[in-house]
DNA sequence: AAAAATCTGTTGCAAAAACAACAAAAAAAT
DNA sequence: ATTTTTTTGTTGTTTTTGCAACAGATTTTT
C-alpha cells in the first residue's frame, strides 16, 4: 500500500496545531452530519464508521465504510445531494476535523503535522480516488450474485485469505451493496447451495478458484 | 465550480516540458488502457470520452464519462479490478498524458505548467472525488426509475434548466446506467405517460417541481 | 446515392429482485 | 438474569428487470 499513514505522524500533531479538533466518539453517535458548506475535512484515526444516507421511501444506504486512516466529509461532496447524508460511529472512534481551505494555509505555529497533511494531500485524495472506483466498480454489477461475489473477493484480497469476516452484518451487507435483504439471503443461500461459499456466522470463505 | 481549469494554463505547457506528452485522437479510437502499473494520469484538454468495462458476460458499462479537463488513467484504480478497463473517445480528443511519480518531481526544464499541474494536483483529485462520489449516489438508487430521475437532475442543475440534451445515445445511458436497454426504455415511456418528463430526441424536459 | 451499421421503440416471456411478514436466534440493554 | 431490541433465516406473492427478438428510423460508411 503506496498510501500515507495517517498515524504514523499523529504524535506530531500533539503539539497544538490550531487549526483542527480531535475528538473522541461512542459506538453509534454521530459523527458528522454533511452539510455542505464547511468544507469539512475528517480523519478517522481509530476505530470503524459509515457514511449513511436514507432516501424518500426509507432505504437505507451505507455508502462508505470507512476504518483507520480514511478520510471523509463534506468536502468531497458537491451540492447534488438531497438526501441528507451522515457518518456513524461503528465502533467507538477517534476523528480529527479540520477545514480543507485552511489546510492550504500554515497555522500560527506552523506545525509539523499541519505541514506534513498538507504534503501528503493529494495522495491521500488519491487513495480515496481507488477507493471509490473500486466501490463502482461494485455497484454496477448487474445481479446480486455478482455484487456478493464481487465484495466478498475484494475483502478475500484485502485479508490475503480464502476466509473472512464481514465487517457488516448481513442486514447492513445489503443496505451496503444496496439490495434487499431478503433477496440477499436467498442469493447467499444458493452460493452456499452451489458450492461456491461456505458460511459460518458472518465467516465467509470462497471455495471457487 | 471551484477546481481549477486546467485549459487556463495549457499553453505554458507548450514550451516543452519533457514530462508530457501530447496526442491527438479520433472519435471511437481508444486513448488508452488501464495496465495498472504504468501509473498514468491523463486530462482531457478536448472532445468527450468514455472509460468503458465489459464483463464476462459481455455486459458494457460505461463507468464514467469525461468531459473537458477532466483527468482519469490508471493511477486512480487499484488492481482489484479483473475485469479490462479502457478509454474511447466519443469525440475528437486532445489529451496530455503524464506519470504521476513524475509530476513530483520537478521537470528538467523546470516549466510552469509542470509546476502548476503540480500545485494544483490536491484540488484537481479532489474535484474528481466529487464526480465519482455523485457517481456512487447515482448507482446507489435502487430503481431503474430512481436512476434516470436522479441522472436527470443531475443534468437539469447542470444546465440550469428544465431541458437540456442527453450526452449520450439511449443505448449508451442504459450502460451508463447499468440497467437493462429495454427496461430502460419502458421506464422512460412509464415517466413519459405519467407526465414527469417530457421527451423528443434526446432532449429531455423535466415537468415536476 | 446506396448500402451497411447503429439506434430506437416495442413486446412477450423468463428470471431476478423487492416487498411483506413472521418465527427463531442472537445480541444488547436494563 | 431477564427483558428488549436487533439480526437471521425463510417463504409466498408482486413488481421490476433482464433477455430475445424484430421492424422502422436514423446515422455512418462506402
Amino acid at each position: 500500500m503506496d498510501f500515507l499513514s495517517v498515524s504514523s505522524f499523529i504524535k506530531d500533531y500533539e503539539d497544538h496545531c490550531d487549526k483542527v479538533q480531535h475528538k473522541h466518539f461512542k459506538k453509534n453517535e454521530t459523527i458528522t452530519t454533511y452539510i455542505a458548506k464547511r468544507n469539512q475535512v475528517c480523519i478517522l484515526v481509530n476505530g470503524e464508521a459509515d457514511l449513511i444516507r436514507y432516501d424518500y421511501n426509507g432505504n437505507k444506504t451505507i455508502v462508505e465504510h470507512f476504518t483507520k486512516n480514511d478520510i471523509f466529509g463534506e468536502v468531497f461532496y458537491s451540492i447534488t445531494t438531497n438526501n441528507e447524508l451522515f457518518v456513524q460511529a461503528r465502533q467507538d472512534c477517534d476523528v480529527i476535523f479540520l477545514v480543507y481551505d485552511n489546510l492550504k494555509n500554515k497555522c500560527k505555529s506552523n506545525c509539523k503535522f499541519h505541514q506534513t497533511l498538507s504534503d501528503n494531500l493529494a495522495e491521500l485524495i488519491l487513495h480515496k480516488v481507488t477507493i471509490l472506483n473500486s466501490r463502482i466498480e461494485l455497484l454496477t454489477k448487474r445481479s446480486t450474485r455478482d455484487k456478493l461475489i464481487g465484495y466478498f473477493s475484494i475483502l478475500s484480497t484485502r485479508n490475503l485469505s480464502k476466509s473472512f469476516k464481514l465487517p457488516f452484518s448481513l442486514t447492513d451487507l445489503a443496505d451496503y451493496l444496496s439490495v434487499d435483504r431478503s433477496a440477499m439471503m436467498r442469493e447467499l443461500k444458493s452460493l452456499r447451495d452451489e458450492g461456491f461459499i461456505e458460511k459460518t456466522g458472518n465467516v465467509i470463505t470462497l471455495l471457487y478458484r
